[in-house]
DNA sequence: TTGTATGCGTTATCAA
DNA sequence: TTGATAACGCATACAA
């Protein structure tokens, strides 16, 4: 715990001004015999640059920050496994900031990215893009992505997924299957996927020529036990024989519900998760679930971040990844 | 985008000196109208503090760095779920290393902490201490709590968990449930849990009056596939009538095995699993499971760590965690 | 090739 | 109460 060496302490070791320390350090050209004399110093010193003076010259920081709602949500955690080495490789911390999914909060981190200390930042807002976010974001302090949808126009890097699709592809697959009635379990409306889903769920029944039952669409939250309430409530007046959920956590609850109602799954309910995550494979029967490719946004992500870090400006783009369907024995009754 | 305002865009907007700033900003005792006068160019160029520069000045980074070897196992998310809030709270903000377990790598980021680009580091060493993390552990140039066992007398913080009253909570369970061949799939045992859990359950069979039998023992790796193929090895050559796995991934590929051979669970082998994570309650039967309370050694960690940074220097403590038997239907067979 | 001096943005010391 | 100035550790323009 010391105090480091500095490149005065080694320049005073080796009998030379710290200018001469800093080239052989940054390896400039520098005479032979000088640099081994302050090789030999920093060696026997230890020295280890001082990166916040570093940054304070340079103005890089070599840290990108990553806001997202709960670093226990699965999808999140696939989204930081991805970016994780992308950045790294690239030379980079990872700076890794909580929300809650509040938007106070979130917006504070884009505030605070004035303070520079980070280079970068990686968002992923649960409730959307609010006016509190919009002027923050358009004068971001620096280069931005956002994961998500955002309004259009925004002028930042985006990298959505076409929830729409995602929720077709579910509900054509049930569809195909002979299931007429779809019930729907979804997270809170005022959330970005809660909102999409409800819309896309809509538009595939549409699409499909069913009709939109409201007494089949129940609202609980993203989480286990706030599904197996929505999927009580739902089978209270109503007995579907599919039901798609907004998550899979959603989807465990359900399936613990209709457990202990006896019902079949998929014989009598079929079942779909949404975001694919490990535990639809832990689940049994295993989950049929919609991936929405978390992993695939946040390497995108990090590589579009890292693209503007590194060549500067360029037009905002959007990057739309394409959902898949995996279809397990919640749907089709295979093991 | 745009270069910020600093202290002295804010002196001369103001028409006062950049020390008034500095000392209306931090709250110093300054005359009403300087306060007033610096307030109003404050927020009216919207001066946000350069984080990099108050570093510089205060040696203080208000980082925290935590490193783990995989951000995508549920053990290491728990830790990071707890150690957030608490960090947050305090006024830090979380850098995330992703270190694959690769000892060198680990080296590495106790080496960087030189850097001085955080004020204390958490790590969680996956195949231990080895004499290359020594030398710069007692050396460390930041405050530092390792989780994992250390050696003795390394002085450093240190959260441990006691694996070894963990297997024996599971093997006296599984006794007393009548079982008396109870088979043991392992993670690597060149890793810290796995050597830890190794000799526990040696340990507990002798405590219990049972022979330790190497045909009742398989050697994987902590993920479900390998731990599907341990089983399957395990099953060929002996027919426990429990198995005790070192996670619960192990256990959630055993389930899988032990499904296509037609075995029930529990009644014709039970399954205990460790570390208890959200995967033990997916699963069906939902998997008893030994906790060795990650999100606590995470918690616990933090707060060591900022009472470091806080109060300066004390003894090296050592926490003991302990663990925790959640007994579901993979044991006892109720749904 | 090397050294002196300056600045990055802040805090803090010292006179005024 | 305020302003001029030094200092944090490093990189670099410029002079020698």
């Amino acid at each position: 715990m010391a105090q480091g060496p500095t490149i005065t302490t080694i320049a005073a070791r080796a009998g030379v001004s710290i200018a001469s320390v800093s080239r052989v350090l940054n390896g400039l050209p520098t005479r032979e015999d000088t640099v081994r004399k302050v090789m030999a110093a920093a060696d026997e010193l230890g020295y280890v640059p001082n990166a916040v003076a570093r940054s304070l010259k340079s103005n890089r920081t070599h840290q990108v920050a990553f806001a997202m709602a709960d670093i226990g949500n699965p999808t999140y955690v696939a989204m930081v496994r991805e970016v994780q080495p992308v950045l790294k490789t690239a030379g980079y911390r990872l700076v890794l900031h909580s929300t809650g999914g509040d938007v106070d909060d979130e917006v504070d981190v884009l505030r605070r990215l004035g303070e520079r200390y980070a280079d970068g930042l990686i968002i992923s807002p649960l409730r959307g893009i609010t006016g509190k976010h919009l002027d923050l974001l358009t004068a971001a302090p620096a280069p931005t992505v956002v994961i998500g949808s955002i309004p259009e126009g925004t002028p930042v890097d985006n990298v959505r997924t076409d929830s729409r699709a995602g929720v077709r592809l579910a509900l054509e697959h049930l569809y195909g299957l002979g299931r007429r009635s779809i019930g729907f379990l979804n997270g809170p409306l005022d959330t970005v996927p809660g909102a999409a889903r409800d819309a896309a769920y809509a538009d595939a029944l549409d699409g499909l020529g069913l009709p939109y039952d409201p007494d089949l669409v129940e609202v609980g939250d993203f989480y286990r036990a706030e599904g197996a309430e929505a999927a009580r409530r739902l089978l209270e007046r109503s007995r579907p024989d599919a039901i798609l959920c907004a998550n899979d956590l959603i989807a465990l609850g359900a399936l613990d519900v209709l457990r202990a109602e006896r019902l079949r799954v998929p014989e009598d309910v079929a079942l779909v998760g949404m975001d694919d995550t490990e535990l639809a494979t832990a689940a049994w029967p295993t989950l049929t679930s919609v991936g929405l490719g978390s992993a695939e946004r946040g390497r995108r992500a990090a590589e579009l971040l890292l693209d503007r870090l590194d060549n500067g400006v360029a037009e905002p783009r959007i990057v739309t990844v394409e959902p898949t369907l995996a279809v397990r024995a919640s749907t089709e009754g295979a093991a």
